[in-house]
DNA sequence: CACAACAAGCAAAACGTTTTGCAAAGGAAC
DNA sequence: GTTCCTTTGCAAAACGTTTTGCTTGTTGTG
């Protein structure tokens, strides 16, 4: 193998001083070279194939456009996946690159892992969390630029993205009117997160909007899986004024409900009409028929932070926002008009 | 903010020099500093909180503590969460870390993010697939230490490992018989990948062994999701001598299986056994009843890789390997005996 | 007592960049 | 023909480590 070429094998190549050679390739300096010797040293480069060590660049200018993500990552849902993918793409776009780190709920192996990423001198972090929810950070973090991803902190001055959970539930909700609607009941988490407030509140909110009083025994809650989907469900249906339309904590939930009608003998959407959330595709896409749900814009949510923190790292002095993304209503085929 | 505190900062703490600090810290080079003051070092440089900078280590050292993970992340499954976790956590007790980079299915782009993990000086590449598939690796790893993730390779001087798909398949199946069962059939995926044949040739190997004879028209294949299996199984379990066992693909295949039992008044397990491959746990856990299935073993297989990658790196000489990994059966509710 | 051997520590070079200050050459103005 | 910019380029310092000689004492051996 030759030797590895760096700035000094092109300049020798190119007949110039590596000076040069850097100058031509970062045009960013005033112009300290002229246009020829430019062309040139590019060419020479391209033909080399050389490529700078960041390593080298990153020391010098004291920025490694490396970008750092923690996340817990205890999940079983393809939620991670999204977010990664999403702040990855943004990073790529901007010249920089991801260093991800995991450390389930072991928040002492989180504190090691960030001095880590601080070694290796990542120009920001983010912190993300995969389902929304309230943190602490881990005062490591102060000094180095940070914003958190599906999680809001109690110091509201660092910025943070979550997904608009009122409005999401809103517009479930909405659907469900818009087709005709009138007994609709829900199906909430019992954990006390924010999604279970937020999407509440958006229930409560959409139907006062269109001057419909839910029937607090239609307002329910279990466990937030299947199973306890199911379980609820089996209640709230046997009651002979059932809901005819229902709006599920998740899509976990709502595959649940799909059971317990099943078990009962009703038809969705014929005889219930059920939205979901989260768009669970490997749930809400296998169910029969296919699921209405709402969307939690997790890829939206992972490109959103990492922008947001290239702009404080290249830019700061901005105050910081909390954001709250919109979550798209997607249907598909569980919502029908009521029953007669 | 205090001046960032260098090896310098610590020397000067110390009052010994940096060439001393250096080797108190790594104690690796031979006692060329008494005992005494590397304790004298060690308690200024954790007083200080002292954290050396590994880009300039990594500079010096020509090593960068950084490995890449490349994948094609086009996947709505859980999995490249398990794999990623596995070889960030393996990663992390060596003292490596892990830059992460994704690019669909765009080989150009593949290719431009591999070259900037080059710019990185990444010591190593797992190139990680998302489902278990045959591929070239692109010129650009030439000269990197590489290890294929959930992938084998048509050269064979790169390490790989993969899923046993025979294995488990025959587990499946070995389920099933040892339940009782002799009327076996399966639905298999109709795309070309190693997934495909695996299976099917696991299936076979497993009634061979037991002297049982397949009915041809027992054994089909449709698209491998739920709609798929659906379609697939309505036709299979109106046959008037359907089988009373039935392997499945994947869950995902199972959980079509299970709408059609349902549309037919089948119930599981009492009229039909079912097992799925995957162990998709949103799937698998929230079926009703559970799904037994056999699981890839994601985690696994991630952490492997970068077992391997890093012994490869640290003492490079031994023979590429193709690692095929077991697959455990994970036992819930829908295998019983066969009907009378 | 002379000399070697060794232990403990230091100064300086190196890793591959970027940037600052300086120098040479060319042209314009007087 | 001198002075003074402007343009173009270079040499060298710096970023924060690790490591290679080299120097100084100290101890041991004959």
């Amino acid at each position: 193998m030759a030797t590895k070429i760096g700035i000094r094998e092109v300049a020798k190549a190119a007949g110039v001083s590596v000076t040069t050679v850097s100058h031509a390739l970062n045009d960013a300096t005033s112009a300290r070279v002229n246009q020829q010797t430019q062309q040139h040293v590019r060419a020479v480069a391209r033909d080399l194939g050389y490529a700078p060590n960041r390593l080298a660049s990153g020391l010098r200018n004291q920025r490694s456009q490396i970008l750092g993500l923690v996340s817990d990552e205890i999940t079983t849902t393809p939620f991670a996946g999204a977010m990664i993918r999403g702040a990855q793409d943004a990073a790529y776009e901007r010249g920089y690159v991801l260093m991800v780190v995991n450390s389930g709920l072991d928040s002492e192996l989180e504190k090691r892992e960030i001095r880590i990423l601080q070694q290796h001198q990542v120009d920001g972090i983010v912190y993300a969390k995969m389902y929304h929810q309230g943190v602490m950070l881990p005062e490591e973090l102060d000094g180095l630029p940070t914003v958190l991803l599906d999680a809001v902190s109690t110091d509201a001055s660092v910025s943070s993205v979550v997904p608009d959970e009122i409005a999401a539930a809103d517009a479930a909700v909405e659907t469900l009117i818009s087709a005709g609607h009138t007994r609709i009941g829900m199906i909430n988490n019992v954990d006390d997160i924010p999604a279970t407030h937020g999407r509440l509140a958006g229930f409560h909110n959409a139907l006062r909007r269109h001057g419909l009083t839910p029937d607090p025994r239609h307002i329910t809650a279990g466990v937030a899986d299947t199973a306890g989907g199911r379980e609820t469900a089996m209640d709230l249906l046997a009651l002979p004024d059932r809901p005819s339309g229902l709006f599920c904590f998740s899509d976990r939930v709502a595959m649940g409900v799909y059971q317990a009608a099943s078990a009962l003998g009703l038809r969705i959407p014929e005889d219930l009409s059920i939205v979901g959330m989260d768009n669970l595709e490997l749930i809400a896409d296998a169910l029969w028929p296919g699921l209405t749900t709402v969307a939690l814009p997790h890829y939206d949510m992972g490109r959103w932070a990492v922008v947001r923190l290239l702009n404080d790292i290249e830019g700061p002095g901005s105050p910081a926002v909390q954001e709250k993304l919109a979550c798209p209503v997607v249907h598909r085929g569980s919502v029908g008009p009521p029953p007669l």
